[in-house]
DNA sequence: TTGAAAGCGCTAACAA
DNA sequence: TTGTTAGCGCTTTCAA
């Protein structure tokens, strides 16, 4: 009598099991598990013993099998920078696009980290090594030589990329728009010194936040008062660094009306050395954030949306179609980048500007 | 004149072609590449030139192959619920605790979403399918007949799990303790009306915390007021829902000196739903959260800390461990539960009872 | 309708 | 020191 465990081995059955089960031969087995797509069918009989048999023996198609035959494992490689012990909510974000969008692409995704960029010449080819249909890229700072070493036998498409690479879909957001909008809204409120702090030079999407800032001023008839722009890293703490040192450059200065960061990570890393400070924010000093992550909703920042869950989806789109295209050796289009447009989110951390003096302490 | 260009094809190089390149035979390639952990050697010139034409080639090889022949992938899974569009700070923060430990044991991971429990006895076997070696189960509503489906051919550790499963190592925190230290030292504060706006019935953390909320009361000699034990989902959402169903039920009332949530998004939800009534925490109303994600960390919310990127990182070790042991037939050690220590964290939201009397509006 | 055979790219035993 | 052979589990022609 056998119980329900018994069927349960170390190993798994294979479709010779099944066969043998059913008493046919391993393909009949496998035309009838799948759906038949080759010329020969098989008989309702012969399909309805071999599905018994199958489900007797908790049959599961081999994934690494049925990938070397077919060349597909129907999974997406996702490629990013992950190094420090704070999670990344920017990350996660687009993450999340890309796990639903995989997911209605009944693809599973599986996650590559680097630790620097110097090490993604080694690290990204050997990714790209057949366990992956194609990989998705989070590229801020992807070294210039990459077009040299990408492998071209897996399709790659980026997201935030520095770079134009042949070949390779890039999307990204309306950075400079974002910025600029933004920037236009605070000089119109009144703010006039307005702090930038912004990304790593090198990454393209801070450039353009810069370029963003600038125009707002130009375009305002306004010059932005002198250094008052900084560069550091993308995150809280490269917030929190760039803004005390500023700040300690600058004693007895004109305390900055409002503080135009380029991420949230960013912004939060600000906001908690002025709040150290005994600054108030938005009384003494407005705060605005770029990304529109969980942090800036949860603590209702303003910010600069962007759809980084669309640009995940989106990247599965357009690799999966870059997939498809590979397979069948069709010219995939040649289309350059995807841009989606930002959006402002106007929060509680910005007001009109404070009407007291109030200097560097 | 070849560019560098030229060895770039759609098709990656194999060990043949390798093979071909030096003027040896494909296996000969393969033990001149890999360590020669084979009796027999290749010469120094032979390795020599498989190594360079394996360079010239930009050979890699292929892991599905590789993963057919050797029965391991190198890759984890990690299985979670992941539904709503709202990202998931308590995953993404063992998620970063797993992808470091991988990273470290040279795995990398694969990520399955699950969108409802009972898709699980369906997907999880069908992940469980050769493309990863092990699998970590973020599972605190486990149906309870997962012992009958979970596949045995494949090690499991799992996370939080509501259920012990022969096998199946878990990995958890110390919530009854977490949350009995944290409500006694509220009590000690004065508070006396505390709210805890509990986690999901079925979850067994979320059990064990109103166990803590309980026995904190019952150490002190108190009874907890009447109605004070809420339960919804571990979300944001979860947490407004409940706690706006019980302002509408309890108009009037007392207004509660504090609020103890089941997790920080709870907290979050509550907050969001005090502050929009005009409630100021923590002068009128104390709030704690539980778990200590970033959203906490961001927000100096006062929480209780489960150590999530640790218990990423162990549930990683013991499964390699297992995975180690179900290769060599070892018998893996029968070690239950691993439980991990929380820790109070102090933050800005928790003060002293308010002295005037509020009532719920 | 069914079975036999070849091959996906690699590793590992066995011969030479 | 090398090449030959077989096989991992599956899919897919091609014959029967």
């Amino acid at each position: 009598m056998p119980s329900s465990k018994a069927q349960r081995s170390r190993r798994a059955a294979t479709l010779a099991d099944v066969g043998r089960e059913a008493g046919v031969s391993a393909m009949a087995a496998s035309v009838a598990l799948n759906g038949a797509t080759t010329s020969s069918r098989v008989s309702d009989d012969t399909r309805a013993r071999v599905l018994a048999a199958a489900q007797r023996l908790r049959y599961r198609p081999n994934a690494t099998a049925r990938g070397l035959a077919d060349r597909r494992m129907n999974t997406l490689g996702l490629a990013a920078l992950l190094g420090g012990d704070e999670p990344n909510l920017y990350f996660l974000e687009v993450f999340n696009g890309v796990i639903k969008g995989a997911a209605a692409a009944g693809q599973t995704v599986t996650v590559f980290t680097l630790d620097n960029w110097a090490q993604a010449q080694q690290r990204i080819p050997s990714f790209c090594d057949g366990r992956i249909d194609g990989l998705i890229l989070l590229a801020p700072e992807l070294p210039v030589d990459a077009v040299d070493w990408l492998p071209e036998h897996t399709p790659v498409v980026s997201v935030h990329s520095n770079q134009e690479i042949a070949g390779i879909a890039n999307l990204e957001s309306d950075d400079e728009v974002g910025a600029f909008r933004m920037v236009s809204h605070m000089l119109g409120l009144g703010h006039r010194r307005i702090l930038h702090v912004g990304g790593p030079t090198g990454a393209l999407g801070a450039d353009r936040r810069v370029q963003g800032y600038l125009r707002a001023h130009a375009d305002a008839g306004l010059a932005p008062p002198p250094d008052h722009v900084l560069r550091d890293a993308f995150s809280a703490e490269g917030g929190s660094r760039a803004i005390e040192a500023w700040l300690g450059r600058h004693r007895g200065a004109p305390l900055p009306d409002a503080v135009f960061a380029a991420s949230d990570a960013i912004a939060l890393g600000c906001m908690e050395r002025l709040s150290a400070r005994g600054l108030r924010v938005p009384a003494d000093i407005s705060l605005v954030g770029f990304d529109d992550t969980l942090l800036a909703r949860s603590s209702h920042m303003a910010t600069v949306r962007q759809p980084l869950g669309q640009l995940g989806r989106r990247a599965v789109e357009v690799l999966t179609e870059r997939i498809g295209a590979h397979r069948s050796k069709t010219t995939a289009g040649t289309q350059r980048s995807i841009v989606l447009p930002t959006e402002m989110v106007l929060g509680q951390t910005l007001a009109a500007p404070r009407s007291a003096a109030l200097t560097v302490a």
